[in-house]
DNA sequence: CTCATTCGTCGTATTTTTACGACGAAAAAA
DNA sequence: TTTTTTCGTCGTAAAAATACGACGAATGAG
């Protein structure tokens, strides 16, 4: 399948972030580690078992979004504030700039 | 599967409307609406065949952000403005919400 | 009218995502 | 040391998303 590559770099950025996004389980998880409840995959608290959320930490961590690095043995992600504050700002241009056009689609002569 | 209800409704909320931009192709819809490239799944100019243009038109009504309405036979699909409006500010909330956080975690003594 | 084209939808093949049991190595407890 | 617990990862089952061929009704051309 995957005629992703049809599609243009920054339509092709904005999906792969958005869908970083699109799970309650990686919201839950940028919460927590925002709100420091802890930053291993035992110390996240959310409705599934251990390998899935070490799955969802991976799936943020592949866009950058959070980083894992190993103390020992264990296991520890971190938020990447700054990925964080790019993605925002990158979402609300995308925002930005469609709302800026002009608003007469379905207007009454549009069907 | 579809343990999605054991989550809180604000992050089932952001996550579904994450996941309806968590595709190039819808995000290419979401413009060309706005750019009054067309309405119709016939008018949008996309690398995809038409019934998975239509599929993915579909995705985008169903978490409101355009509706289809029928002329005679023709279906055309609308910008929901106002919608767009409200998803780009839940999403700069929840951001805004994010940045707020005491920056500590991944200090040194966090793993 | 007849034939070709258009367009919405159905069904289904393929791929990707999601979820977790199970294994093994390391760490901790006994 | 022996036993138990902990935790990262592998493999795979189940579900959802993606893509499109094909059908049929309606429209338009000849």
């Amino acid at each position: 399948m995957a005629k992703l590559e049809n599609f243009d770099a920054t339509q092709q950025r904005l999906a792969s972030l958005a869908k970083a996004l699109a799970h309650p389980a990686r919201i839950a998880i940028l919460q927590q580690l925002f709100e420091d409840k802890g930053c291993r995959s035992t110390e996240l608290d959310l409705p599934l078992a251990r390998p899935s959320i070490a799955q969802h930490l991976e799936s943020l961590a592949e866009v950058g979004l959070i980083s894992g690095t190993f103390t020992g043995r264990k296991l520890c992600y971190c938020l990447n504030r700054e990925a964080v504050r790019q993605l925002s700002s990158e979402l609300h241009r995308f925002f930005g700039t469609l709302e800026q056009s002009t608003p007469s689609s379905c207007d009454p002569g549009c069907c």
